[in-house]
DNA sequence: CGTATTTGACCAGCGC
DNA sequence: GCGCTGGTCAAATACG
């Protein structure tokens, strides 16, 4: 199997109204490479970009280059709308996500994901004046599919869809009790592309969840303190 | 040996 | 009602 990869990190920062799709290289970078490189570092790196304007350099390795909201009704590219980050669609507050710390992708994510319907069928009929439902969908450029995003997923199943001849596959969340889903498939129309949806809210902290940082004084930039939460948080 | 992955079968929703 | 499709289950298998 596949080692797991690229980790995309979003981190809480202001995203300037309007051209979301062009603010998303404030939201995501590239972290890290591989399992062996601890989460601490990837969010430091993270950090790091959040003080500085992600590197020209990580963006080629790592492009979100689109943000979808799959509302049921085919997932269109559009813009991700104020309030998005960090808050959730629904006013739902992110489990166990102080604020103001920079966040795993999936747990803002699932956050904006909130409020998922059992089966997908019912999502358009629950809430048809929203365009929002509890889903959510970005497409990254990724050699590889599994994107570490701070999460433990459990494969559970691979389905070949219709429309697209790259197979789908199909993860949960492995903590006990939380039942976020995703999905990733590869773009059929670039297979460079790989496309992730996540479904659900996280009723946990991401194992790599940073709880604070500390800024560095003469560069500036932000570093990792601590991925535990300080006393001050309890 | 415990855990994660694979993969075919099964089920439910939807369109015709 | 039937067939197609997407999503999930669970036994078998692989791996560390």
């Amino acid at each position: 199997m596949a080692a797991v990869g690229a980790r995309p990190v979003l981190y809480h920062h202001p995203a300037p109204a309007g051209d979301a799709a062009a603010s998303m290289s404030s939201y995501f970078s590239h972290g890290g490479s591989s399992t062996s490189s601890s989460s601490a570092s990837s969010f430091s790196a993270a950090l790091a970009a959040a003080a500085v304007p992600a590197p020209p350099t990580l963006a080629e390795h790592f492009d979100i280059s689109e943000f979808l909201f799959d509302d049921g009704a085919g997932a269109g590219v559009v813009a991700a709308p104020p309030g998005v980050f960090p808050a959730a669609p629904d006013g739902a507050p992110p489990p166990a996500v102080p604020d103001g710390a920079a966040v795993a992708a999936a747990g803002a994510l699932s956050a904006a994901a909130a409020h998922h319907p059992a089966r997908s069928g019912a999502a358009a009929e629950a809430v048809p004046e929203r365009p929002r439902t509890g889903r959510i969908a970005f497409r990254t450029r990724s050699e590889i599919e599994i994107l570490d995003d701070g999460y433990k997923w459990r494969k559970y199943g691979k389905k070949s869809v219709k429309n697209s001849p790259n197979p789908r596959n199909y993860y949960r969340c492995s903590t006990e009790g939380c039942n976020v889903k995703k999905r990733v498939e590869r773009d059929k129309d670039d297979p460079s592309y790989v496309v992730t949806t996540y479904e659900g809210t996280h009723n946990h902290v991401s194992p790599s969840t940073v709880y604070y940082a500390s800024q560095d004084a003469a560069s500036g930039r932000f570093f990792v303190a601590g991925t535990q939460p300080p006393a001050s948080f309890n």
